[in-house]
DNA sequence: CTTCACATTGAACACTTGTTCAAGAAATCT
DNA sequence: AGATTTCTTGAACAAGTGTTCAATGTGAAG
């Protein structure tokens, strides 16, 4: 068992391709456009080899769900090679970067909260991983602003998440680079506010 | 032809009973749970009438997206009986209210934004109402604010828009009501702000 | 009354869907 | 080598899909 023995040719194991499959289709087409047979075909294997690794086709979204989840968490994920303002802004530029304003990340994010709407399931996997995001983003401010209470720093981190998601949303919908840039420079505002003033 | 006779019933006539069904079901489970059947049982009709009425599940969908979009075009109209400050304000604080904070409205707005990324045909009819939003709030903007140039009006509706969004999407997440609270007083600020500064 | 346009029905069509499964190929083990 | 476990295939099935259409109901105009 453990890590599968290298196939003969250099082609990626089948299951993390038929996954990949899964997430392409979902974020060009929404998830009418994710059939088994289509994933099986974007995957180039049988119809019969999705169903091998993946039970079912809630799974399969399931899978998709994590593989995004883990995506987001990343990108606010300590880098202690920084110094903690720099962590923070870094992570707050990184929303607005090249790999994550491109279409595909965005429009997979958009369907995965689609979905989540429509299934319990779903949007208790989603509302955990947020909730992970949140405290990812409250730890980065906490870190940068340390004499900053706790409470406050959950406060600042959810304002930024709402400027972030209208940021997300916004991009998708095609509007000026300018006003993403104006709002990260908003999220960067909310972060480094002096301490408080009432 | 004109308005329809009265029928005999207190009942509202059938077509917006079918688009009224369609809303439903969209809001709750999704494009994929809007099957012309399932239209039809939640109307209380045949499933050949829905058919009737709107050609295609295409036209249907349209039909629904253009329902909701008028809605949100609503939102951002002037009230010529309020001052304008007061018009730009209440506007903002609209979108907070308690009928649009509401699940349905914000979950048919989520699944409609996806639908517009998977069909060329419903972005180009989204892209266009986001358009006639951006421009019923600028003209907000303009008019609480007469002596800011235009462009300076359309650029912070833009940022407000993508708070807006944001607001709307973290509501569907289910953060704390605060958070949102907060980002209102944000778009406010945006809207209020004195007229530049460099 | 008859006529006629409109509204409404549900059966029927061809097609796609998720899932199962017996069969076979390929790798691993003894 | 054979034996065994793991992959991989595509056919088959039942259920669901959008769309069409001949049949019927309904109410107003002639």
């Amino acid at each position: 068992m453990g890590t599968n023995t290298v196939k003969s040719g250099e082609q990626v194991d089948r299951q993390s391709r038929i996954l990949e499959a899964a997430l392409d289709l979902l974020s060009r087409h929404g998830i009418s456009g994710v059939s088994m047979r289509a994933v099986a075909r974007e995957a180039g294997v049988a119809l019969g080899l999705v169903n091998y690794y993946y039970d079912d086709k809630m799974s399969l979204i399931r899978a998709a769900l994590h593989s995004v989840d883990e995506h987001d968490l990343r990108l606010v994920a300590p880098d202690p090679s920084l110094a903690p303002d720099e962590q923070l802004r870094t992570a707050l530029h990184r929303v607005a970067g090249a790999e994550l304003l491109t279409t595909r990340y965005l429009s997979l994010r958009l369907h995965l909260w689609a979905l989540a709407q429509a299934h319990e399931d779903f949007a208790r996997i989603n509302a955990a991983a947020f909730d992970r995001y949140l405290d990812g983003l409250a730890a980065l401010v906490s870190v940068a602003h340390p004499a900053l209470p706790l409470k406050e720093c959950r406060d600042r981190a959810a304002d930024i998440v709402v400027v972030q998601n209208g940021m997300w949303l916004t991009a998708l919908l095609g509007i000026d680079k300018a006003a993403i840039q104006r709002s990260i420079a908003r999220t960067e505002q909310i972060a480094f506010a002096p301490p408080r003033d009432n």
